[in-house]
DNA sequence: GAGCGCAGCCAAAGCGCTTTGACTGCCCCC
DNA sequence: GGGGGCAGTCAAAGCGCTTTGGCTGCGCTC
């Protein structure tokens, strides 16, 4: 069934038939309402490959994902797609995933605005002046940025966790506890949401004439593997932590081998901090002692993000608004008095 | 730029450079030598939505995604869309996510297809006589699955894995080593790779005219949580059993964790092998004692999927064959003999 | 030299929508 | 009673491709 069809047999325009059932105020109430009963007993769906090459509008939001031998799509993705998903599927909004060679993706993001494939976009793991952004700005495409970016002389829609002052008050807490040589084990630097986390920590640590120095600072992609290796590294140098502070889950369950591995206990040679981004295959109360963490879901920023999404396309929000969520201090048995 | 323009341009008919990008035979050399280069030089790329609603050829693949507050999308999704990705990067095929209610599935997948939004769909997580297969069966979308369903009245195309085979091997194994109460913690019996693998297990132990009581199986969705408490419940019971057998890395981490608190050792007291779909950031060998595993990349899976789909478009793949990949067993130090 | 086949090209008809611009009554006002 | 305004409707022109069904002219055959 299509509009022609749906239009012949109410004796009707097609003009006329898509206006009513577009809202379009120009048609009678009487009209509309047939138009809507017959469209609706005939099971009339507009076809999306023609509304889409006449309006230009795609009705769906996409996703430039970089892929590649090299690449590891961290397992963080899956959760915002939840939140993603658990917003789309009420308003029929479908995601498009544009896999792109890691290093090119200029080439992907110019395509999918040149081919028109979505309405939004949304960014994810931002650097600093990160050129995505640039780019996005450039070309028009509306788009939100789950993070933030840094040195970008305009504004630009963002949804962001409070990173650094997660880290600062995380951090803060352990010095509270006595803890004066705090360890961070970080994700990848090149990526602004570690970069803040430590910043967030050195302020803290500075705020008591303490300092936060690079051979105590580990930024690696997030593995238990890596997580192990960080955390052994630090614990085997010279004046070792008494306190860790790491950026994810999978981290810490390499943190927490490691602590094992040297002997030594949690958290009575070492604290231990991580941040939660909630999943709910790994539970930080679950570890063989539960972890204090700073936790942020991401699924919920998922959900939040595709909401503004759909506010940017239908125009319901223009202003380039970041947005920057607090974020928890879980305390639990991790932690506890540094030795004196 | 568009045809008209480049046909102008190239004084031709729009039907001649049409048929010249397309690679159509009937038309010279030369001309089409011409266009190519006048295309390249002007960067011409055909419209991807008047070619779609020219041909009804969307040029996605498509994946109905199951959300909702109580569904979690795991992940292992991750994984298989990395090797999607890996595979659809090269060829420009872009995967369009389509969320949905996970009770209501097939109103999704009507719509998909009545919207040709899609050229093919991939179906993960197969149950028996899934309805999902059946459906798209019907209504002619190609499609592979990852992973098989049983039960079903046709032939259809499949990419899996031997789960049945590897649980029977590892079972097998831990019973050479003398091991006669094996308990299997396994995934969501609803699934069918779940269903497969408690055969394979069961079918080993037959072997010998031994049994794999009801007592002694734990289904459950396959979190941290879930798998200490399955193993905690396990251990715990009359005749515990001395190995286990168990779906994922992710509830071995628990099986791992109840082991330790309830004083037992591995694999002194308990043996124990579980299934690794080779995550980069949680690998067996890194268990704090090194995991024997049954192991298939589910990364490789979907790079397979990903180019049989393609093919499948193409229709240089037409016949609904099922290929079944052999999992690979790798012994590490989480097994030894039984304690006689 | 009539007739046929074929290579190469083209005009035009879709594909199924949205949107522009125009038209028809009808009411109302002066 | 002529004219302006407005509500409601429509025909037709896109959107940018693909594909159908010719058409032309050349070389060949008998």
């Amino acid at each position: 069934m299509n509009l022609k069809q749906l239009s012949d047999m109410l004796s009707l325009s097609q003009t006329t038939v898509s206006r009513a059932l577009n809202g379009y105020p120009e048609v009678s109430e009487e009209t509309r309402r047939r138009v809507a009963d017959a469209a609706r007993r005939h099971g009339y769906r507009p076809n999306p490959s023609a509304r889409r090459l006449a309006t230009g509008k795609a009705g769906m939001i996409g996703y430039v994902m970089p892929t590649g031998a090299s690449v590891d799509i961290d397992p963080h993705f899956v959760e915002f797609l939840s939140g993603l998903g658990d917003y789309a599927r009420g308003h029929e909004l479908d995601l498009v995933l544009s896999p792109t060679a890691a290093d090119d993706e200029e080439t992907t993001y110019r395509r999918v605005v040149a081919n028109k494939q979505v309405d939004a976009v949304y960014v994810s793991s931002p650097k600093p002046a990160d050129r995505r952004i640039r780019l996005l700005n450039q070309l028009g495409l509306p788009f939100i940025v789950h993070g933030r970016s840094e040195g970008l002389d305009f504004e630009y829609a963002h949804v962001d966790i409070d990173n650094e002052g997660a880290f600062h008050d995380a951090t803060r807490l352990l010095m509270q506890l006595g803890h004066t040589r705090i360890g961070l084990i970080n994700g990848d630097t090149s990526q602004t949401f570690a970069i803040f986390r430590e910043r967030g920590a050195r302020r803290a640590l500075a705020a008591s004439g303490l300092s936060l120095p690079p051979e105590r600072v580990r930024s690696v992609a997030m593995t238990e593997e890596n997580g192990f290796r960080a955390a052994k590294s630090l614990l085997e140098g010279p004046e070792p932590p008494t306190a860790l502070l790491c950026s994810s889950l999978m981290m810490a369950l390499g943190v927490v081998r490691a602590i094992r591995d040297l002997g030594l206990t949690l958290p009575g040679d070492v604290s231990l901090v991580a941040h939660d981004d909630v999943f709910p295959w790994l539970k930080p109360e679950n570890f063989p002692v539960p972890l204090t963490t700073t936790r942020s879901s991401i699924r919920a920023a998922g959900q939040r993000v595709a909401e503004r999404l759909a506010a940017r396309i239908s125009r319901l929000e223009t202003e380039p608004t970041g947005e920057v969520w607090p974020v928890d201090l879980v305390v639990r048995g991790s932690i506890s008095a540094a030795k004196t």
